[in-house]
DNA sequence: ATGATTTACTTCATATATGAATTATTCAGA
DNA sequence: TCTGAATAATTCATATATGAAGTAAATCAT
């Protein structure tokens, strides 16, 4: 609850700086990454934004017919299907990225050094299960991390 | 970023345990609440679930439909809309408590009392926008937080 | 090779999320 | 009292989220 909390406080102003620039949170994402990593298979794209794949289906296809990017099957793999930015969703990057600046500037200057590290180090736990938990999802082995008790 | 993989991770164990009951996460804020405070309002229920008033009507309907709450026009103000739970909602309430308890004494393990504090704190502060700040939602003074639960 | 599996992507049905616009009421003020 | 602003709920259109099922292409095991 907390965390959706401070995700509604959070994303309106990026929803508003990517509506004004007539794009979604989610497209943004996407762009983001094809901005940072150039072409990518839809799956790669899926991970490194956190869209799940049929997600991603419907995005991918409004970024596309708003000539934002570019889909091509790969010749190699004709299962993947890969993504590029258009020249028009570059340009659209340098638009917004020095917007969005701000906005991160904004919100990284709400915590300190410390505390974003604390911030990152809890969050980091918090999406860790517990160990011998019935309800631990299966994450790739990932070292077990010392424990501290309490109550 | 991080709100939204930490939210990915968690949830899902959450989906389970509603999804066995037949009621989505939404519609189990909603039971909780009523089976907390009793006959609520759409505009209070809002306030208290974090969903928004429009995605509530279908939520609400949902619920109604599956025979879990029942809503009824105010007499003195005609355009509130109270919910309560219906006996078969109350059922479900009893039923799903000890097992979300465990859920959420399993979160619990995951950080110590200290941590938890650290994190309220961090949480409150990202939630508040950073003083003089062209990005600052109206956020009705509310005074600092001194939850003791973060279901 | 060839059937069984796996993988990457797509489609479907259902439930929300969001912003804009409507409707029904209540309320405040000339 | 009548009108316009404010409220609470609802509706609409569009974009996702989620779980289940379906497809086509690549891999594995025999």
């Amino acid at each position: 609850m907390m965390l959706h909390g401070v995700l509604d406080k959070i994303m309106p102003a990026y929803r508003q700086l990517f509506t004004r620039f007539g794009v979604t949170e989610q497209q943004w994402r996407v762009l983001r990454v094809l901005w940072e990593t150039g072409a990518l298979s839809s799956i790669e794209i899926s991970r490194k934004t956190l869209l799940a794949q049929n997600s991603l289906v419907g995005v991918l296809e409004r970024l596309e017919k708003k000539g934002l990017i570019q889909r091509m099957r790969s010749v190699e793999d004709r299962r993947h299907v890969f993504a590029t930015l258009t020249s028009s969703g570059k340009a659209l990057g340098s638009q917004v990225m020095p917007e969005l600046a701000k906005i991160h500037d904004n919100i990284d200057s709400r915590l300190t050094t410390e505390e974003w590290q604390q911030f990152t180090y809890l969050m980091t736990r918090l999406g860790q299960p517990h160990a011998a938990s019935p309800y631990a999802e299966d994450t790739p082995d990932t070292p077990p991390i010392q424990e501290t008790s309490h109550g």
